[in-house]
DNA sequence: TTCTGCCACAGGAAATTTCCTGTATTTGCC
DNA sequence: GGCAAATACAGGAAATTTCCTGTGGCAGAA
């Protein structure tokens, strides 16, 4: 009997999945469900059998995958997770794949293939798709043919440069920005010079834009 | 026996949506599903027996739901659109409303509430939550507010705006936009502050990020 | 210790964005 | 015909963003 948990903000989709899952193989059984990762933080505590398998959404409100599964390896290390997002980009898939999940679908696969990813993480331990693999390759190539050595595509960005994406999601100026951070312009002109490099883009606009699609700022 | 059809560029959540309905009540029966608006109009196309019911996703590929819903009430008209979506935004549900949908519910909602809705769309031809009235009330209330006549909320852009709105969700200078819609970059700058204006917002930035909540560009 | 990387910061300047006011044309409408 | 509304466009200017090069401190590695 393989213990199935999943963490979605989506209620419809939680239940749908919950019987789909259920439907599929007799195996599977779901032992809780959890809204967000706050809610996850509750529901795993008073849990009397941990799941083998965590099922988790990237995009929630109160704490998002990325901080779940961070507090989740190292909190509950034995149980393994799956992301199942409809955030498709290869940052992501690489940031996740950094924390250590075992297996990275989209929402549009069939039901067939999660029953298969979900065999597969419990009895091989991972599973992962052409897309996953095609974007680690990818990934590591594009940073190999960089003899510089700095990361083109595994960037992972600090908690300052973070805190500064997300401020340039707003409408405040760099001079605005800065005051908030307690820091001088100048310096905030640099964080700005050193994503726009990281990151490839050349407007504070496509540095908003890369920020949705990245989670890293909530819709 | 109530004839629904799906239409979500999700597969997974489609698949759960279908098993979720034919199990919550023996009266309800899918007839087809679709990725998104292009293939909506092939399935229909070859539906002997059409639905009652559409549950509508908004952010597809292809054609989305906007489009889809527009092309649906011209073809047809007797069919009833229930959006189920994950945008929440005044924005779209106005839009969507004055498209002419019947019921707009979130994905967060509980199974039951769309069973619920299903039923008052096909007994009563509508379905309305709270949030989406309460939504409805507060954008008259700020509307009939400003004596000056023009709408502040119910905006609704017209196609040259929405080209430059798409256009000024990349890094183009306006310069380069003004290029691609074949305009004076004077014109552009008129479109922009006529836009800054109805969505109340000050920036580039603030504007492209409107553009994303309101599924006016792709993700 | 010296080197290297990282962070905070500056001066200066070009490019772009934002804001203001104002004009000409067209279109639909009473 | 006159009038309002929408559209395309201009000059001019201030504010912001973007890009360049360069400095000094500080911590860890060789």
């Amino acid at each position: 009997m393989i213990r199935i948990a999943i963490v979605d903000d989506h209620k419809l989709f939680r239940k749908g999945m919950i019987n789909l899952i259920e439907l599929v193989s007799p195996d599977f059984t779901i032992v809780f469900e959890a809204d967000n990762g706050l809610e996850l933080m509750r529901s795993i505590a008073q849990c009397t059998e941990l799941p083998h398998i965590i099922l988790m959404d990237v995009n929630m409100p109160e704490m998002d995958g990325f901080a779940t599964v961070q507090w989740l390896t190292e909190q509950y290390p034995d149980i393994r997770i799956l992301v199942v997002s409809m955030l498709q980009s290869e940052e992501s898939i690489i940031r996740m794949l950094r924390l250590g999940v075992k297996g990275y679908l989209g929402k549009d696969v069939e039901p067939s293939e999660l029953a298969t990813a979900i065999k597969a993480v419990y009895e091989k331990g991972y599973y992962y798709t052409d897309t996953v693999t095609g974007q680690l390759i990818h990934a590591i190539k594009t940073d190999s043919m960089r003899p510089g050595g700095r990361s083109h595509t595994l960037h992972q960005l600090n908690e300052r440069e973070l805190a500064f994406v997300r401020l340039a999601c707003t409408e405040l100026t760099y001079q605005e920005i800065a005051d908030k951070m307690f820091l001088s312009p100048k310096t905030i002109d640099g964080y700005r010079k050193a994503l726009f490099e990281k990151l490839q883009v050349k407007t504070r606009v496509a540095l908003a834009l890369w920020a949705v699609r990245n989670g890293v700022c909530q819709l």
